[in-house]
DNA sequence: CCGGGCATGTAATCTGTTACATGATTGA
DNA sequence: TCAATCATGTAACAGATTACATGCCCGG
């Protein structure tokens, strides 16, 4: 799943320029990826290019002009086909994981302490997506809101994982 | 954790060659993450000019040469820096949860497929990485067990995430 | 004699981010 | 007047992967 087809994705819902989508992006997406302006654009005109989209320039008086792109049949094909392509399961690239793999070069205050701030900003991250529920459920359709969901499940599975390995932590070095 | 840092961590515990270290790599760190002879040849080559590690031309007769690579001084410290470095979350980047965001574009049946081999692959995933488990229990010290474990439960976790949502899928359509 | 493991490396490519560059409108 | 929002884009960089290129040794 690229930037290609996220685009056309939000494009099957409704035309917009490279900047709405990127807001729309932010909104329902933020929480499991991101997306730049410097991916959008590039991609949007060679989207043009490829007979994707098509572009309407949008003059509006002195202001700039707003791109709006829509979706084209060979669009919607193309996109309908990237939702058949099957899915490579990824492997779980965590920091702390690979942080945790060198925990023996650490000291046991700094190995806690790494951990610690791990499942705080896990937490927090757990937290800023419940906060966000409201403007997702404005948005977000059924399947949507199930995206949501595995999101907060995610994290708190995450959350509960750091948790025990700051179990064990603490019973190999009880002090302190 | 780039590549860098991971190949100064297994440095720190023995002298070893590209080779080895691709090989080392792929016992104990294939779950979570891959390296190829593209980045870390490269790498050897440029930490070895920055001092982080010696190399030894070992001739072995008409057989090619082996290049050791041992850590040197500057390069523990290096190392030890980075594992100081404070972790940043990484959003879940998931397939899965890119491909249910557009759930709607989909027919209930390829819905439940795309959910039902999601969820083959990774308990596929589960099962491969407990078959692993007597060989990560030869090589790893108590923290890469510790890891082994964090990234069973996480395959764990995840396969109930998905569960959830065929549940989700099932009650919508529980016809077919 | 042939496949697999040992051993090294480069070049092309991909896919994206960050920083830069510009400029109007609008509301506090 | 000043910050935020709207709006577009490029250039440099980053960090990797894949495919290519080479060649020996050993066991079956």
């Amino acid at each position: 799943m690229n930037v290609q087809s996220v685009l056309l994705g939000f494009l099957m819902r409704r035309s917009m320029t490279g900047y709405e989508l990127k807001k729309f992006f932010s909104i329902s997406f933020s929480f499991f990826s991101g997306l730049s302006y410097g991916s959008i654009y590039p991609a949007l005109s060679r989207m043009a290019k490829e007979g994707l989209v098509t572009m309407r320039l949008e003059r509006q008086g002195s202001a700039p002009s707003r791109k709006v792109y829509t979706i084209t049949h060979a669009g919607r094909d193309a996109f309908l086909d990237s939702l058949k392509v099957p899915l490579t399961l990824e492997s779980p690239k965590s920091t702390f994981l690979m942080r945790l793999f060198f925990f023996a070069d650490l000291s046991p205050q700094e190995r806690k302490a790494c951990a610690g701030k791990y499942l705080e900003s896990v937490r927090a991250a757990q937290g800023a997506l419940e906060e966000a529920r409201p403007q997702v459920q404005m948005v977000a359709d059924r399947y949507q809101l199930l995206c949501f969901q595995f999101g907060l499940r995610f994290f708190q599975d995450l959350a509960r994982n750091v948790e025990g390995v700051m179990r064990a932590l603490e019973e190999e070095d009880p002090k302190s």
